[in-house]
Parts: structure tokens; sequence; C-alpha cells
DNA sequence: GTCCATGCAAACTGTTTGCACGCGC
DNA sequence: GCGCGTGCAAACAGTTTGCATGGAC
């Protein structure tokens, strides 16, 4: 009935293992990633409790989930200055970004078209500057 | 040997049944989506097919893939204009715009970083006009 | 002691693939 | 008629879930 009252959540070792995982990688793991470092540390812990830890860590605020142009997802901890990711198609290589536009971008169309934007995707792929240096194979379709 | 040669590709039926469906729909379809509008039509086709066809397409650069936050692919018509999407996430609605801001950033971010960027995706979530009016379930956690 | 969290394995979804047959060229 | 495209079903990857047990509170 009261949907207002907090459900019990309990701090596990597995949900702290989960959490100290992503904050300490820096990078943007996926669940399995995730999963075997966990393995090589003592810890014991299932991949669906991997699952089951980054839906409710997430649901918490504490990580996001990332969709860098992969069929699967890619997880890092949650931080204050909204950044976005570019892949290089070649090395796999992640880079970070700032980009303050993106928010006014947000915020113009949010005013624009009167819409209410919660979530926001920026995502770019390429070739990152070493790789760009050695020949492509053919032309790579650029798009943009 | 000779890889400029083209190869020989031929243009069934099915081919020419998803392209036209995409075109026709106006709208982003998934493959079962695409798939199920074939059915409905004459055409006997499969859904590996619909798959095959689909890659084929995009590889021509005659269909686009777009990964509007689903866990599934979404496609449609390549179009000369590029444009983004976003989505409502109380009643599913796709709407697209144009920005050519977008554009900029990523020229900008290219020079700065030294990147070629060759794809970009640009995907916003949140509440339309005529959902957000209505009362929301407690705060959307609003990260943007 | 209560209940949520876990582990395991099975289910599930979206997508890809091997192989034999069919059909565009 | 050659060889690519298709259909079918099985395989596949990533993720979720049912159920019995275990552990946080």
């Amino acid at each position: 009935m009261d949907t207002t009252r907090a459900r019990a959540h309990r701090l596990t070792r597995q949900r702290k293992l989960v959490l100290e995982i992503i904050k300490e990688s820096q990078g943007h793991l996926d669940a399995e990633t995730l999963y075997l470092q966990a393995k090589t540390r003592h810890a014991p812990i299932s991949l669906a409790t991997v699952y089951r830890s980054l839906a409710f860590l997430k649901d918490a605020g504490l990580v996001q989930e990332q969709r860098l142009g992969e069929d699967h997802g890619h997880f890092e901890s949650a931080q204050t200055t909204p950044h976005y990711h570019f892949t290089c198609l070649s090395c796999g290589q992640v880079i970070e970004f700032e980009a303050p536009q993106v928010l006014e971008l947000a915020r113009w169309l949010s005013a624009k078209k009167n819409l209410q934007v919660t979530e926001l995707n920026l995502h770019l792929s390429g070739y990152c500057a070493q790789c760009a240096g050695r020949s492509q194979p053919a032309a790579p379709k650029t798009r943009i």
C-alpha cells in the first residue's frame, strides 16, 4: 500500500564488490569482464548476481550503463560531470570527452519541442589519431 | 586477388520488399516488425532473410541502424540530412529532430583530439509534451 | 527469525550461421 | 547452369528469472 516506504536493502559483500571493481577500473566494463575480475579476486559471485547488482546500483544512481555501439552494455561509475564517448573502430579504445555544448543542445531542444529530457546518450565512433595514421582498408564510408 | 572487383549482387524480391517496407513506413522498424509487415503482404520471407537483407542494405548505405535505447536495433531508410531521435519513456513515441550543432560539435572534437569521426549517435529520452503534463510517478530521476 | 540476496540452471530475446535447395543472372 | 540468396532450424550471446538455500539485519 505504502509506495513511498523505502524497501529494506542489504549491503552484501557482492554488491560492495561490484561497485568497488567499477570504481577502481575507471573504465567501461561489461558484465562479463566485471564477473571475471570478481572471480580473480577471492570473492565468490555468480554472473546473475553481477547483473542483479548492476541493476540495483544503476537504480540507486551509483553506476551508469552505456551502449558503446556494441551489442552488450558497458557500465561505469556515476559521475557528476556529464561526458561522452568515442570508440575507435580499429583498436577499440574508448576516449571520454566533455562537451558542454551538448547540454545546451538538450536545453534548446527541450524548449523548442517542449520535451522533458531525462537521458542523453551521445556516442561517436571512427578512428583515433594513431589508427587513422595507418592506411585504412578502403574508404571507411564516412557518413558524417 | 582483385579486392576492388565488385561482387555480383542480386536484387531479389525479398531485398526489394525489405527496402520498400522501410521506405514506406517512414518510421523506425525493428527486424521483427519488419518481418511481420512482410508477412501481411503476400511475400514469403524468413526472419533470417530479413536480417540478411538489412545487413546487405545497410552495407550498401540504403538503410541505417539505430539503437533507440532498446536492446534491439531499429532500422530506417538512409537520409541525406542527419537527424537524431528522442524517445518518450512514457508513450514510446519517437521524435526526430535536426540539430546542426551536433555536426559542429563533431568537427570540434575531431580537430581537438585529432580523431576521424565516421559515426555519430545521439539519442535522447524523457517525456514528451503530452506525457510530461500528466503526473509522473515520483521524480523521474532526472540525470541531466 | 524474517526476508532479501544469492547461486544455479533453465528460459528468454535478438541475432547469426550451416547446409541443402531455389532462383536471378 | 553457375553461384549467390533463401529457408529452416539450430546455435549463439547477452540477459533475465524461478526456486531453494544462505546470510544481513
